[in-house]
DNA sequence: CTGGATGCAAATGTTTTGCAGCATG
DNA sequence: CATGCTGCAAAACATTTGCATCCAG
């Protein structure tokens, strides 16, 4: 039934780069290179892709959705200083949550944590740097 | 220096409505009236309050941003059925995060934890529906 | 008079949709 | 031949900015 979308594999190709976590359809687009798909292309793709389950749909602060692949669960350090959002072992263990439900009495299918921060090359340069100021 | 914003002190006072804990730039515009007050006023009014720290500005997965009353941190719940953010007691303590900074060398500023799920009313809403289909 | 608040309209940036063509299955 | 992927263009949305005006201090 499905035919082989070459910008689908394109861009499950762009998500392995251990460089670069989170997507934006900007960056997908990008990173294929603009001439190589159509905007809109990219954007169905990644949605489709997003809909199997394969990728993940973030949408941060910015305003802008991101894609990542969709392996095992875990959360996000926003990096204050260079942008990019890294990746970070689940914070939230199902006992706070379960306690959380039990408490306030709602029901909690999933959560996502998102912490705002400085990755570790950027705590070590801003480091240095506070070394010489 | 400052003149009173009429808009901003409807805005504030909007936000003090228990039934509505987070509110869009539209649901702000429409809370004041469309013709009360233009839209783009209302933006501005609640980016300087937000500037100014009286309310935090949240972005939530459906790519609008939320403006709600800056009090004490907690974390939300996006109810799957009603759409409604709740909030909720934080659910994330210094140590996990200390833990998190020593292990993976980053620096931790912020957090933001949004659970999906269903609030309290849809709970029980849901609960009823289930035992008569 | 001065500076900030407001309204109106237009620009931006991002996401989404409509439609036609093409290649694949 | 039918279906789904693509490209191109335009619409739909939400946010943001420019400019002129008006009012409070």
């Amino acid at each position: 039934m499905a035919r082989k979308s070459v910008i689908s594999a394109a861009i499950l190709e762009l998500l392995q780069r251990p460089d670069h976590h989170a997507w934006t359809l900007k960056d997908l687009h990008a990173g294929l290179g603009e001439t190589a798909a159509d905007f809109s292309s990219v954007f169905r793709a990644a949605e489709k892709l997003a809909a199997a389950g394969v990728l993940r749909k973030l949408t941060l602060d910015d305003g802008r959705a991101h894609f990542e692949p969709a392996g095992a669960h875990h959360d996000h350090l926003h990096c204050l200083d260079c942008g990019e959002l890294i990746a970070v072992p689940c914070l939230i263990g199902r006992d706070a949550c379960s306690t959380l439900e039990a408490e306030i009495g709602v029901t909690i299918a999933e959560h996502h944590v998102i912490l705002s921060g400085r990755c570790a090359k950027c705590r070590v340069v801003d480091a240095g740097h506070a070394g010489t100021g």
